[in-house]
DNA sequence: CATCGATGTTGAG
DNA sequence: TCAACCTCGATGG
């Protein structure tokens, strides 16, 4: 589930329905009773995602971090904006983000336009507890191990099987956030695209490696590494130095498309050029959204024999070797 | 119903 | 390099 996008619309749902509002904070697991205590009963200032890392500032200098790892997830019912609502609300999301919290400086640099037409709900279970809630209470029974729920007087947020949860103050933020490579989504602008040209080209480690590190580049996992290596036809195995400048640059401006794209739709779709008819097929099957990604076996979209799976760092990396290359083997 | 694997990270060895 | 973390959908019997 959980790539940068993700992470990004959950701050987005967070601003939306929680952030200036008074949250009742539990944990009915009971694993994170003591810092559930310590939200209890107060205001979320501010809500903020840095690549994979999701940040709620609450008063008194309380931040919940919260890496959702592998499996984690939030879930949101009551009353949520969806993306319809969203769009027809316009102009900068988040509802009054008072001007001066700690994290705003983490907020998104680059405004998101929400007008797209994409308005199903963000996850199918988002649905069904909303279907259940008309009929039953509010707030709903927690289903599962909830680490947390976030509550105000209309809207829940469970949060199950995250990789990190806890309480910092903003220090420790900062050292967390000063380890994380550039998020485009956060660090915009021409430095943050220098920033990553500088750290690919300073070693030696395949470029199908250093995307996946975060602190090069926030937000790339598994999916978006395959598939930007694959659309900017490059084999995962060339040594970062061995890229050429431009190659990089249109690279960090790729993710920041898929990025832009992956938090407006809420799918990691990383194709491109479809027609209506394909843009939907693509949406309803996860298959169809990727050129390379769990395509093993099949041709390669570009018609240079089979897509691969091998194993680098520990993880499934799919790619096309007879269209990914070395740039210096002849482009 | 049991088992596997996953869009991730950490820390032990 | 690999197990552990701890969740759930997909797969197979």
């Amino acid at each position: 589930m959980p790539e940068g996008h993700s992470i990004h619309r959950i701050a987005i749902q967070f601003r939306h329905n929680f952030v200036g509002h008074r949250i009742a904070a539990s944990s009915p697991q009971g694993r994170f009773a003591e810092g559930a205590a310590q939200l209890d009963g107060r205001t979320m200032l501010a809500a903020s995602a840095v690549g994979k890392h999701l940040f709620l500032e609450f008063e008194d200098d309380r931040i919940l971090h919260v890496h959702l790892g592998l499996y984690g997830a939030w879930d949101f019912a009551g009353e949520i904006s969806t993306d319809a609502t969203v769009a027809s609300s316009g102009g900068r999301m988040g509802q009054t983000n008072q001007k001066g919290t700690f994290l705003d400086q983490y907020e998104e640099a680059t405004p998101l336009d929400f007008g797209g037409s994409i308005g199903a709900p963000r996850r199918l279970r988002m649905a069904e507890q909303e279907k259940e809630e008309v009929l039953d209470s509010f707030p709903p029974d927690p289903v599962g191990a909830v680490r947390v729920r976030l509550l105000t007087e209309t809207a829940v947020a469970d949060l199950r099987g995250p990789t990190a949860c806890e309480l910092l103050d903003p220090q420790q933020v900062r050292v967390i956030i000063g380890k994380l490579g550039p998020d485009p989504l956060v660090h915009a602008g021409p430095e943050a695209e220098e920033r990553f040209v500088r750290a690919v080209r300073k070693t030696a480690k395949p470029i199908g490696l250093l995307l996946m590190d975060q602190s090069v580049v926030s937000g790339i996992g598994n999916v978006y590494r395959a598939e930007l290596l694959f659309r900017a036809r490059l084999d995962p195995y060339t040594p970062g130095k061995e890229i050429p400048e431009d190659v990089l640059r249109e690279l960090w401006r790729d993710w920041a498309r898929l990025l832009e794209l992956g938090v407006r739709t809420g799918q990691m779709m990383t194709k491109d050029g479809l027609s209506d008819d394909e843009w939907a097929r693509a949406m309803a099957d996860q298959q169809e959204r990727h050129y390379v990604y769990k395509r093993h076996g099949l041709p390669s979209p570009r018609g240079d024999g089979n897509v691969v799976i091998e194993e680098m760092g520990g993880r499934n990396l799919y790619w096309a070797p007879g269209w990914q290359i070395r740039p210096e083997a002849g482009r």
